[in-house]
DNA sequence: TTGACAAGTGTATCTCTTACACAATATAAT
DNA sequence: ATTATATTGTGTAAGAGATACACTTGTCAA
């Protein structure tokens, strides 16, 4: 029984976001280098230590403003990661969340006391990440897939509205998949997630495209 | 700094099981009735904390064993519950599993040190939980009807195989919903989840039904 | 005005889903 | 044995959604 009880202690929780962005048809995810051991200059998912007074997603957003300045991203928690050598400092369990953001919004510069740096990369071109950090991307990144088809998660990739070939080339950057112009129209016309804005895009040397915007609800669908 | 790091100690992990089964066309899940603070005499999932030297199903599948004397269930993650007050104790963060599993397998007489009692509940007849435990199993439910929708989860329910109107009524009970019977039949064998055994079930006055059995493989399908 | 470029649109086919009724096989009762 | 009863097993037609495919429209630049 005294084994037992030592066996639970020096545990924590650790609050992880895989954040990403699809630019010009890439996609890509924000990952910050570490200035302290354990794992220091590596690259890493945003996240760290869960406070004891926060829920689970809020201790998520907080990490994520510290490091990168990013405020109002909605996020999805996704899995939890708890293999026993994760962290070589203690016992930590990992709560992974997902978000994806225009990358414009994202201040890089943000310096902190734990990380020195961070940058989008390509999730083809993924450096080598501490903790176990490769395999929550890789997770994270299928759940990101699951995730953008039949729900409104792109909001926030476009706040400001998005015309259908633009929305196309993310939904092939995500999924790693060619669609046609016309199913696709329909297909994401039919969902009921976006609605004609009446506008038209910048004109750049050919028709101008017009701007549809993501709207708030979201419609459960039937299971069977 | 100083203060900062006090907020990261004092935290634990909770593994916590919702164990379904379906008899006669009822869905049940397991509870235990707890015999120590806090939450004495309060019906829970079975589950407990993690030890340090265990991956998290590793140790959801022993606090399984010890508190009911099942061994060799397939569990699945599925969310991680972290509200600040979830525990009265201290800072813990549970990682919720569920499972199903043929009744006839479970010892219910075992007792435990911290448990005295475990029975299946109708999820219609739930009585109030500790901790956090209603949250968990409502989140749980809505997981196995995700789950059972084209996957073989339901293999250890009938590890023996099974019939399809046995198998209709089961999906019937979990998705609270009719199907008809020759559509059912159609769908369950297009999806290449279960094959013929070439035997019936014993009679009982009528026709005898053809026994199917789960395959093992789980075929991933298309996202888009 | 014409050419280049990307956007916008409709239809035919196929696949999957849904709705629906009768025949086959066993036991129990007469 | 024949009949009644109960439950399993099966096919087809209509509808909805997914897929494949080519030409027209609008803007800028030459």
């Amino acid at each position: 029984m005294d084994v037992k009880n030592k066996l639970y202690k020096n545990q924590g929780i650790h609050v992880i976001t895989a954040l990403f962005t699809v630019e010009q048809g890439v996609t890509k995810v924000l990952l910050i280098k570490r200035k302290n051991e354990p794992f220091l200059g590596d690259w890493v998912l945003t996240g760290g230590a869960l406070y004891n007074n926060e829920d689970l997603e809020v201790g998520a957003l907080r990490e994520l403003e510290e490091k990168t300045g990013i405020t109002g991203v909605e996020i999805k928690q996704f899995k939890a990661f708890g293999k026993v050598h994760r962290s070589p400092v203690m016992r930590m369990v990992a709560v992974g969340f997902i978000g994806i953001i225009d990358s414009k919004r994202v201040n890089l510069l943000r310096e902190t006391s734990s990380t020195s740096n961070a940058d989008w990369f390509p999730i083809n071109k993924i450096p080598p990440l501490g903790f176990d950090h490769e395999e929550i991307l890789h997770d994270a990144l299928l759940e990101l897939q699951k995730q953008i088809v039949n729900s409104n998660m792109l909001k926030s990739l476009f706040p400001d509205g998005v015309t259908m070939p633009e929305l196309q080339k993310t939904y092939e950057a995500i999924l790693n998949k060619k669609f046609d112009r016309r199913n696709f129209r329909k297909k994401m016309l039919n969902l009921d997630l976006i609605e004609d804005t009446n506008t038209s895009d910048k004109f750049e040397g050919n028709k101008p495209a017009k701007v549809y915007k993501f709207k708030n609800k979201i419609e459960d669908k039937d299971i069977f």
